[in-house]
DNA sequence: GCCGTTTTCGGCCCGACTGTTTTCAGTCG
């Protein structure tokens, strides 16, 4: 069993302890050991055969020792007692807003109610009401969140998110006495998908900006509005068409206060965590309002104060993970993460020759009006007949197109790639002739998805071996949201990849985000190349690059270990002693 | 269940808001 699934199981555990009644904090290990593991870095496999995993922080003996037996058995009596004696209704109880284990164990107990039916017909029978701790507005808004539940998302993508964000910023911007304002938490940190969002403004008077936030065109509902927090649903359409709901919390503090807040209200909770006990290692009180001594605050005009005040360089958002970054800014240590401006153009890009929207002309046109320096051009290859692959005919065709594009000299270059599928075998799909015709190749996989493990890792590793292998393209398959990653050990993969030298994209499609930025850490300390790509199917679509930006930032990433961070010269010289080298 | 350069027991972030209550428990982030 691998690291996720063990990390799932552990969060599930915890949940299931607390709606048997359990000590809150014995139920809250389980999830802290599960979003631990869910962060290593390395092979869980690995601390389990070598008997580090109890030196994991948050793995005690305890943990240890069931993490193990899931780990070599796949199983967990423990585990499956504990889903034994609780119905599974009780776990959709829980996504109810404001229901939490308490309530759905008090109901449980008193009522017999095991799931979400039994407590639509207890509302509408009055029953809920008549119980100690619950009353008729706990009631109605149960009915409330039921009618809801169908409708609302758990989490959604962070492209999905940032829209709505940037879209709320922007309004509230208008109000008078707004003095400050940022979207805080998981957006903020760039996290690739989230479950809500949590905007901070700064401003003399509260009130206003409270009564203008939730009057708010895309607010569907007012979950609750206080003086200086209020909590909405907002619904909107996304880029595709499909309806968003996302819950969107607003806290309006004072200016002074800004500082600290947004440091707060950014998260993440582990990251706070260790910054407060930093802060009381000095003698010191770190909270969302104030850092202070015990006589008088320190003031802290920016973000970057409170940081400098506690000995440390200023940690951009996207590191605060607590994977090591505290300590890494106390030694000045931290990387000078990688800019969405270092990039000079993207590789993985397709055209209406296979399955994109537009013409090479009109991709070309666009790249150029961003200020890349070049763009290149990867359409599917033969075998994908369901992405109109090119046959090695068209190849030639667009080959020929290109280098007629490039002859005009419009400050564009064009490379000549593609997107070649790994065949079932882990052979490529064009032969070598052709795979030399092109400026590099990236190499992905688009079929065969359920192979075993070790089948599909053999696969993988023997593409990335090729001579003609530039590139791997999404090294896992995932797609957020919606499907798992095909199961391929990503530990041989780079280590294959480091050898050949063969580099590793980050899929910057909001979908894929595929090199995860959990690995991006472990890529870079194998000397592995990472580059940037779109993944673009339409002209618009080239702008994904940012997100991909964002994922190498979360995975500290400096622009020296971003192949597309270097200029056309370099990157011609770098390609052309690769084709001569195979 | 984890953890300890004050502790091997007794803490574990803590404040805002809601709804139920006459002072507070539960939920959420």
């Amino acid at each position: 069993m691998d690291k996720t699934q063990v990390a799932s199981i552990l969060e599930e555990i915890a949940v299931l302890l607390e709606l048997q009644g359990e000590n809150p904090f014995r139920a809250n290990a389980y999830a802290k050991a599960g979003r631990v593991l869910g962060q290593l870095e390395s092979n869980l496999e690995d601390l389990v055969h070598d008997g580090t995993l109890k030196d994991v922080p948050g793995i005690g003996a305890t943990l240890c020792e069931k993490i193990t037996t899931l780990v070599n058995t796949g199983k967990l009596p423990f585990y499956e007692d504990l889903k034994e004696k609780t119905p599974p209704g009780l776990l959709q109880m829980l996504r109810l807003p404001g229901m939490g284990p308490k309530k759905v164990k008090a109901l449980n107990d008193q009522l017999g109610i095991d799931d979400l039916v039994k407590l639509k017909t207890a509302c509408e029978q009055g029953k809920i009401a008549e119980l100690k701790g619950f009353g008729a507005k706990t009631q109605k808004n149960i009915l409330e969140g039921l009618a809801f539940l169908d409708q609302m998302g758990t989490r959604v993508r962070l492209d999905q998110a940032l829209l709505i964000a940037e879209a709320i910023l922007a309004e509230l911007r208008k109000l008078k006495g707004v003095r400050r304002l940022e979207v805080c938490g998981s957006v903020r940190r760039r996290k690739e998908t989230i479950r809500d969002i949590d905007i901070l403004v700064s401003a003399k008077d509260a009130a206003p900006i409270m009564e203008a936030f939730v009057a708010l065109p895309m607010v569907q509902k007012v979950i609750g509005q206080g003086p200086t927090k209020s909590s909405v649903v907002m619904s909107t359409i996304d880029h595709h068409a499909s309806r968003v709901l996302i819950n969107t919390d607003l806290r309006v503090v004072n200016d002074e206060e800004f500082p600290f807040a947004l440091n707060y209200f950014t998260g993440s909770k582990e990251h706070n965590i260790r910054l407060r006990q930093r802060a009381i290692d000095r003698g010191l009180k770190l909270n969302e309002y104030e850092l202070a001594g015990p006589k008088k605050r320190i003031a802290c005009k920016e973000e970057e104060d409170i940081y400098k005040a506690l000995d440390l360089a200023y940690v951009p958002p996207e590191l605060r993970e607590d994977t090591g970054e505290i300590d890494a800014a106390a030694e000045s240590a931290l990387p000078r993460l990688i800019e969405y401006r270092d990039i000079h153009g993207v590789f993985h890009n397709h055209t209406n020759e296979s399955d994109g929207t537009a013409t090479l002309e009109q991709m070309a046109e666009a790249a150029r009006k961003l200020g890349y320096q070049f763009l290149g051009i990867a359409d599917h290859s033969q075998s994908l007949n369901v992405a109109n692959g090119l046959s090695i005919e068209r190849v030639k065709k667009q080959q020929k197109q290109i280098d007629a594009y490039n002859a005009r000299q419009t400050g564009l270059h064009l490379f000549k790639g593609t997107e070649c599928d790994i065949l079932i075998d882990g052979s490529l799909d064009y032969p070598d002739d052709v795979l030399a015709s092109f400026d590099y190749v990236v190499a992905s996989v688009h079929t065969h998805f359920h192979l075993p493990p070790e089948e599909m890792t053999r696969r993988i590793v023997r593409a990335v071996q090729h001579p003609k292998v530039t590139m791997l393209g999404h090294a896992t398959g995932r797609l957020l949201l919606k499907r798992d990653g095909y199961k391929v050990d990503l530990e041989a993969v780079l280590q294959a990849a480091a050898k050949s030298g063969t580099m590793i994209e980050i899929n910057a499609n909001p979908y894929r985000l595929d090199l995860d930025w959990i690995h991006c850490k472990r890529a870079k300390a194998l000397g592995v190349t990472i580059v940037i790509n779109p993944d673009a199917h339409a002209t618009e679509e080239l702008s994904f690059t940012r997100y991909g930006v964002d994922v190498a930032r979360r995975g500290w990433l400096e622009k020296g270990d971003v192949f597309n961070t270097k200029t056309l010269p370099q990157i011609m010289k770098e390609l052309e002693r690769r084709k001569t080298r195979g």
